[in-house]
RNA sequence: GGAGAGAUGGCAGAGUGGUUGAUUGCAGCGGUCUUGAAAACCGCCUUGGGUAACACCAACGGGGGUUCGAAUCCCUCUCUCUCCGCCA
């Protein structure tokens, strides 16, 4: 959400902004400006009735203290007009109020400046590859490779719950194991903290990390409960600081988890869903970080450069994008992607986003921090994958495919106690 | 799931209808004193709206009600604790 102030003071520059994002944003920016104003003018006028009452109702406690009834009872009546009055303001305001967030809501968060303007994805900015794709010759896709070495019962998944809910088997199953642990143990390597949270979310949490109201249908919802799966980590993680403030000393957070993650992907169909490239529960390892917004972007580098590091570790081939305004998310301001090759399929497969929030999720989540000075401000929220495990391994499996098997890269060979599938 | 108790400022803990946004203690911040520190003493010390700044308004777990007036009375929801039941 951004600021009622960032608005007000330049609502030009918003316009302007938005249009980036492919957003029009004219009419509700001005919409938002004038129930604004509206709203302060009914506060005010609130505001003077309920001092008027306020006076009126201590005159007479006064009044009845020093016994004169009747003259109290005289003030009485007078209040009694100003009350209907002040109930009819209050439910202006509350209105008014309302009309403002559900507005404000509404609007995506700005692009940073270096965020390149496009339609999709055909318009982000790749800003790294590796130079050389692994060929596809005598390449099996990961589906085959998966039911060869028995790593993977779709099938049975489809039996238990339905399609896009896997069963590992074996040394599928200890390879996702492998993952999780490589992943978690690097990011606390690199000083984020591990935290376990609840897959399940209320109301709120999704609000303040912006999947609601707006992205309902991506989310499995338990309707008893009124609770939802979480799509990824970020939506617990982050907010942990719901209704925080931190001391200025007590940033950064950096804090990392692993969480099987869930999304509805209605619509989704055809090669897009093949085998292990879109499901609807799979592993994720998060890193999150409540930053200083004098700081943020640098780390956002930081955290792109990390995640790079990862698949270097697992040497995979990948590649950087820089999403364009068309292509990014309504809550983000900049956000990398990083795509691994997919020989077999001959096609790059997203396996992280990391994004910089900037204030747009710490204002719905009420996160700020206090400076020595005692000055509040909104931290900057921002996350990454981690990694995200099913496209990894269908390019671990696609690329490491020999006539003798799979082999795994080094760095997963304590975590998996095997070096090759085979 | 059943029965009971509770929810007040960073923490502890008063306050049961009329200058109580809230006594007090601890912590924190500033100062006096001191070569320095401690102690002692003095002051500051919740948040949100609003304003150029004041004024002013709101908030004692959330929501609603009674009343001229509510932290204080009533209803309801949520959460916490204790006991019972169930359970990994």
């Amino acid at each position: 959400m951004l600021e009622l102030s960032q608005i007000r003071e330049n609502p030009e520059k918003i316009i302007k902004n938005l249009a980036v994002k492919n957003f029009k944003a004219e009419e509700i920016v001005e919409s938002i400006l004038r129930n604004d104003e509206q709203r302060r003018q009914i506060q005010k006028e609130l505001d003077n009735c309920l001092a008027a009452q306020n006076r009126i109702a201590a005159e007479i406690g006064a009044l009845m203290k020093s016994g004169k009834k009747a003259e109290a009872e005289q003030e009485k009546e007078k209040n009694t007009a100003l009350k209907e009055q002040s109930k009819q303001l209050q439910m202006q305001l509350s209105q008014s109020e309302e009309l403002l967030k559900e507005e404000l809501v509404k609007l995506p968060n700005l692009p940073h400046e270096k965020v390149p303007a496009g339609k999709s994805a055909a318009d982000n900015e790749i800003i790294f590859s590796v130079k050389e794709l692994p060929s596809a010759e005598g390449k099996k896709p990961h589906w085959e490779l998966c039911e060869k070495y028995g790593l993977i019962d779709f099938e049975t998944g489809v039996k238990l719950t339905g399609a896009g809910f896997p069963l590992y088997k074996g040394k599928g199953a200890r390879l996702q194991r492998a993952l999780i642990n490589f992943f978690l143990d690097e990011a606390i390597k690199n000083g984020y903290n591990e935290v376990q949270p609840p897959i399940l979310v209320n109301q709120d949490s999704g609000f303040g990390t912006g999947q609601l109201p707006d992205k309902e249908g991506q989310m499995y919802f338990v309707g008893e409960d009124q609770f939802y799966l979480i799509p990824t980590a970020e939506v617990p993680v982050t907010n942990i600081y719901r209704d925080v403030m931190l001391k200025e000393e007590e940033l950064p957070q950096k804090l990392t988890a692993y969480t099987p993650c869930f999304r509805r992907e209605a619509g989704s169909y055809g090669k897009d869903v093949r085998g292990l490239n879109r499901l609807h529960q799979f592993d994720k390892v998060e890193i999150v970080r409540i930053e200083h917004p004098e700081r943020s972007y640098n780390v956002l580098e930081e955290m792109k450069d990390y995640v790079s590091g990862l698949l270097q570790q697992l040497e995979l081939p990948y590649r950087v994008l820089r999403l364009c305004g068309g292509d990014m998310s309504f809550a983000s301001a900049m956000t990398y992607d990083l795509e691994v090759y997919s020989s077999a399929q001959q096609r790059w497969l997203e396996v992280s986003s990391v994004s910089n929030f900037e204030t747009f999720q710490s204002n719905r989540l009420k996160l700020r921090f206090k400076s020595a000075d005692g000055k509040k401000q909104h931290a900057h929220t921002l996350n990454g994958s981690a990694l995200a495990l099913p496209r990894i391994v269908a390019a671990l499996l696609e690329n490491n495919q020999t006539a003798e098997g799979i082999r795994l890269p080094k760095v997963l060979h304590r975590y998996t106690g095997f070096e090759t599938i085979d």
